[in-house]
RNA sequence: GGUCCCAUCGUCUAGGGGUUAGGACGCCAGGUUUUCAUCCUGGUAACAGGGGUUCGAAUCCCCUUGGGACUGCCA
């Protein structure tokens, strides 16, 4: 089975990881079917819009290269089209316009909570005669326009893709606004109609609309159209166990190519938030082009699951160290543009050493400053607890000795200069590495002597050398 | 309140009648090592509770509990 999906997300605010990862979903039910996934914009809720959030979304799925197929639909320039739905509906009488105020309707609400009834519209305006209406509207009275809910009860199911039959009964439903008194319709028409104009044949959405689904079957049976196959993907939870949103803060998609989160690391994670391969397989990372393959829509998971930073981390850890120096680098750059002005070779091989500290992109500045430019440190930490401050002397002079005197190479040939400096002074490797690595890096962790020199050189060691020499004398 | 959904380590999860309940993150310990990171080894930790069904339930059924979603002229 082919199925075409669409990502449908309303620009009222940034994209969080919640909503991308739906969008994930959606792009792979369609793919690992050979179906296409579109992208449609609901923006019928002209109050709420956001404008630059439309742009974000665009960003978001680009970033992550969650392509859609053919033309990006926006709700907003469909107007004419619902608003002849709804004229159907209303002269096949399966809807009707609603005159009541909101002060009433909140009266209503109020008091059928007052005594423990759910709150459903008391379809006052069913009742209205045609006279009624039309006093109404010529007093310029305002109207929404209800679907009207069939009276005989009945229980409407579908078999759910991930959480297989779902059953509600129609005696909890009330008369849904599908036109809004602004003239625009609302999601529980719009998406309907688009849907079935749009071909889309499986709804990759959130848990959040089951409850409202029966709603749309009805509406699907009062156009007389066969309803689509529904998927309702587990929510994605905070750390507080409740719905994703902007409160949890740091959930704003982007936010993680700013902190410096790999693309592929987020569709890995995202996937994982809900889907694996099952079948006692115990692979957990995957390409996008292997997702393409390996993904079933019945294999997500019913359960929802909470959003953890510190997977992420070693996640993105895992990532980074899998990248080429190559790729690394151009991965820097890309991210922090002023590297464009380094030393391409130079930027490699700091690549090259501190790659397995990374967890984030953005971790390769601070701590990498040190190899452009050398911090200050006290002189008391070029001799390591190990040692002595006349072996560390010992040590630093016997280094730059050795070094001066030798051919500059590979990391290899650095170690071993190293160790025949100790060797060859009666030394110990603490008298020598770590007050050399100090030196160097002005810092009491970081990557091994040898490295150090490999990626500054031989003029900058020497010069730092010297200068930690000095400095070690004078304290 | 009503309707619906969900339930395996703290987290992501495998397992769907017979398993020492497996993996991963995290954490802890050890190894490698001049330091840190990486890497390697080991450890910690879970079937929410109660009833059934069955020779046998983490697994199937029911109830309870817990959690969540929905209950908008938002989507």
């Amino acid at each position: 089975m082919k199925y075409n999906t669409r990502f449908a997300p309303s620009p009222t605010g940034l994209a969080h990881v919640g909503n991308i990862r739906t969008a994930l979903f959606d792009y792979l039910a369609a793919k690992s079917t050979g179906g296409k996934f579109f992208l449609r914009i609901e923006d019928t809720d002209r109050e709420r819009f956001v404008p630059e959030a439309v742009d974000y979304i665009h960003q978001a799925l680009d970033w992550l290269g969650l392509k859609s197929d053919g033309e990006v639909v926006y709700q907003s320039k469909r107007l004419a089209m619902y608003q002849g739905k709804v004229r159907e509906l209303l002269d096949k009488d399966l809807a009707y316009k609603c005159f009541c105020t909101k002060e009433r309707l909140d009266d209503l609400r109020q008091s059928q909570e007052k005594i423990g009834k759910p709150p459903i519209y008391d379809r006052r305006c069913l009742g209205l005669t045609k006279t009624e209406i039309r006093e109404k509207e010529e007093k310029g009275e305002s109207f929404v326009i209800r679907f009207r809910i069939p009276n005989a009860p009945e229980e409407i199911f579908w078999h759910d893709k991930v959480r297989g039959r779902v059953t509600i009964a129609t005696d909890i439903l009330e008369d849904f606004i599908i036109l809004k008194s602004d003239g625009w319709p609302t999601y529980n028409l719009a998406h309907i109609i688009d849907d079935y104009e749009m071909g889309i044949n499986l709804v990759v959405r959130g848990e959040e609309f089951v409850p409202s689904t029966p709603k749309y079957i009805l509406v699907y049976r009062a156009f007389g159209w066969e309803p689509p196959e529904y998927a309702h993907m587990p929510l994605t939870l905070g750390k507080d166990h409740k719905k994703l949103s902007k409160r949890h803060g740091d959930t704003a998609i982007l936010d993680y190519k700013e902190k410096g989160y790999l693309a592929e690391t987020m569709i890995n994670f995202l996937v994982l938030l809900g889907w694996n391969p099952g079948g006692g397989s115990t692979e957990e990372f995957f390409s996008l082009e292997e997702l393409k393959e390996k993904f079933r829509i019945e294999d997500v998971n019913k359960a929802p699951a909470i959003f953890d930073l510190e997977r992420l981390d070693w996640m993105n850890g895992v990532y980074i160290r899998n990248l080429s120096v190559k790729d690394l680098t151009d991965r820097l750059v890309e991210f922090d543009p002023s590297y464009q002005k380094v030393d391409r070779e130079f930027l490699e091989r700091v690549a090259t050493v501190e790659q397995s500290r990374l967890k984030t992109l953005s971790e390769f500045k601070e701590i990498s400053d040190f190899y452009f430019d050398l911090t200050k440190y006290e002189a008391s930490l070029l001799t390591f607890k190990k040692s002595t401050p006349e072996a560390t002397r010992k040590g630093l002079e016997a280094s730059l000795t050795e070094l001066k005197g030798n051919e500059w190479g590979n990391v290899e040939d650095f170690e071993s200069i190293l160790s025949k400096t100790v060797n060859k002074n009666q030394l110990t490797n603490a008298d020598v590495y770590w007050p050399v690595r100090v030196a160097l890096s002005g810092k009491d962790k970081s990557p091994s002597p040898a490295e150090l020199l490999w990626v500054l050189g031989k003029d900058e060691s020497l010069k730092r050398l010297l200068v930690a020499l000095n400095k070690h004398i004078v304290d």
